[in-house]
Order: structure tokens, then C-alpha cells, then sequence
DNA sequence: GGTTTTTTGCAATGTTGTTGCAAAAAACAA
DNA sequence: TTGTTTTTTGCAACAACATTGCAAAAAACC
């Protein structure tokens, strides 16, 4: 099983006590976290402009992605098939529940072809889906 | 041809030169706009809070939607499709061009279905693909 | 160990979105 | 049309969120 170090290692990135840690928040979630439940975590140990600076990097060097969502927040999630820096290939289903907030990534689902007008190429294609999780059903 | 008088008139919206203006951005623009945008346009006319309050109301009467997207800003689109109040039906893929950045509305082009695992319940699904749009082709 | 490079924390600053309230404008009714 | 009621606007203040420069601290390198 991959640690924290081999993956920052991985990457390229110096290892540090705040990536092994917000790192390791992303590993235990099954989840997708916002910067916001980040900060919660780690504000005793670590200043806010760090977790900026990290969720940056990790997004750089394709560690995470980032989810749109219609509330103007940016979620973040693992990226489980590897995606190599600055290119990210998430061609699976975000889905948000509406009852309980969470977002999961539905790792099996992945985004259904869509037939585009001529002349347009398509590069990346996101889905986010609302609805009740399982959990909530 | 339908004026901006007439959309407004017909969500029971008082008619204003603010809310004219800025319908009238979305009527001669093809592609969605950002909150942004529209203040750059509009600046020398009305106040910041003016916009805020002018889109907010829009969304909720049905007569434009937001668009999520990964870089934490909110854009608006026309709902071509009349959409109800609080109730949107805004079932096409949004196409954002990686090359000129504009935001388009494929609004021929439906969210396909997604197959999602047991006891998930879908309300809402939105698609955004990247990629080159037929102007930049 | 010492040296170089990278990362962090702090402070300051910028950006974005919200709220209360009085003035102005629009809608309404005679 | 005019006067009255209702809605909208602008201002100011504020709150939340995000970014930047720079010196100190930590990690990587040898």
C-alpha cells in the first residue's frame, strides 16, 4: 500500500508534516473535502495560506482534482487513476447528496459520451450529479 | 421577438433600466457570462451590489441559470427553454472552449442518462466538457 | 556536519459576496 | 395626472474568502 511519503515522493514535492497531513485527511475520507473542512482539521498545526499552497500543488502535480459545484465552492478530491501533472483524467461521476452534503466519487460511474455539434472537440467531460446517497435513502 | 420588457413583465418583475441592461448582456451575448463580466459592463451605471441582487433574482425567477465550474467563479446563462420559478430545466451540456474561454450553451444537446449504483437517488445532472469550440476549430 | 533549495507563517492587501437602511424609482389607484 | 404604496437602488459598513512578499524555518542535498 502507498504511504503519504511514497506518493509526495512520487510527485516530486518535498515532504513535509502539512502534505502528510492533508494528504492523509484526503486517504480517509471516502469522500470529496472543501478547502473549508480542510482548514477546520488542520488550523491548530497549520497556517490558512499553507493549505492553500497545498491544495495548489497537489492540483499542479495531479495528486487531486477539483469538482465544480453550482454554490461558488470548489471541492477536491483523490485522483485514483493517475493522472499525470497537469493533466487529469476524472471521467468519472461526481454525485452530490442533497440531504447530507457529501460528495462522492463514483469511481465506477464513468461520464456517458456525448455527441457534440460539428466542429467542436472535446477534451475533458465533468458530470455532477444531485440526488440522496445510499445513506440517506 | 420578445423584449426585455416582456421577460420581465411576464416573471413579475418591475421594469428597470438595471434589469434591462443586463438582460440585454444576455440577449446579445451567445455565451454564459460571469458575474464579472457583467460588473466590468456595467460599472459606470450601477453599483456592485446592484448586480448582485439583479442576477440573484433572475436566477430565482427562472430566466437565466448558473453554470458550475472549477476555477471558484459562478457563470450565468440564458434558460432558453422557459424554466418555472425555483425550478430549473436545464438539462444541456455546457462546452467551454479551452482555447477562446468563452462558455457555451449546447442547449440541443441533452445530459445523457447515467446508470447509478443501488439505493442512489438522481434529482439533478449537470455536464461540463472542455475542449475546442467551432469558432477556434 | 554545512550549504542550498524549498516551504512555511505572518502581515498586509485584494477580491468577492452580504446586510441594513434611507433615498429614489416604479407600480398602483383614484 | 397626482398622490400613495411598494419595490428597487446606492451607499456604507462588514464579513468571508483568497493572494502576495518577505523573512524565518525546515527539508533536501552534498
Amino acid at each position: 500500500m502507498k504511504t503519504q511519503p511514497d506518493i509526495l515522493k512520487q510527485s516530486g514535492l518535498s515532504i513535509t508534516e502539512s502534505r502528510k497531513k492533508i494528504l492523509d485527511l484526503f486517504l480517509l475520507s471516502d469522500g470529496a473535502l472543501a478547502h473549508a473542512d480542510i482548514e477546520k482539521s488542520t488550523a491548530s498545526s497549520f497556517d490558512r495560506v499553507t493549505v492553500y499552497r497545498t491544495l495548489q500543488t497537489f492540483v499542479e502535480k495531479g495528486i487531486i482534482h477539483q469538482i465544480p459545484t453550482t454554490d461558488n465552492s470548489i471541492l477536491y478530491a483523490l485522483c485514483k487513476h493517475n493522472c499525470e501533472q497537469g493533466h487529469h483524467h476524472d471521467d468519472h461521476v461526481h454525485f452530490i447528496c442533497s440531504n447530507c452534503d457529501k460528495t462522492i466519487c463514483l469511481d465506477d460511474v464513468t461520464v456517458p459520451e456525448v455527441k457534440l455539434p460539428k466542429n467542436f472537440t472535446k477534451q475533458q467531460a465533468a458530470m455532477v450529479v444531485t440526488g440522496v446517497c445510499e445513506d440517506c435513502k
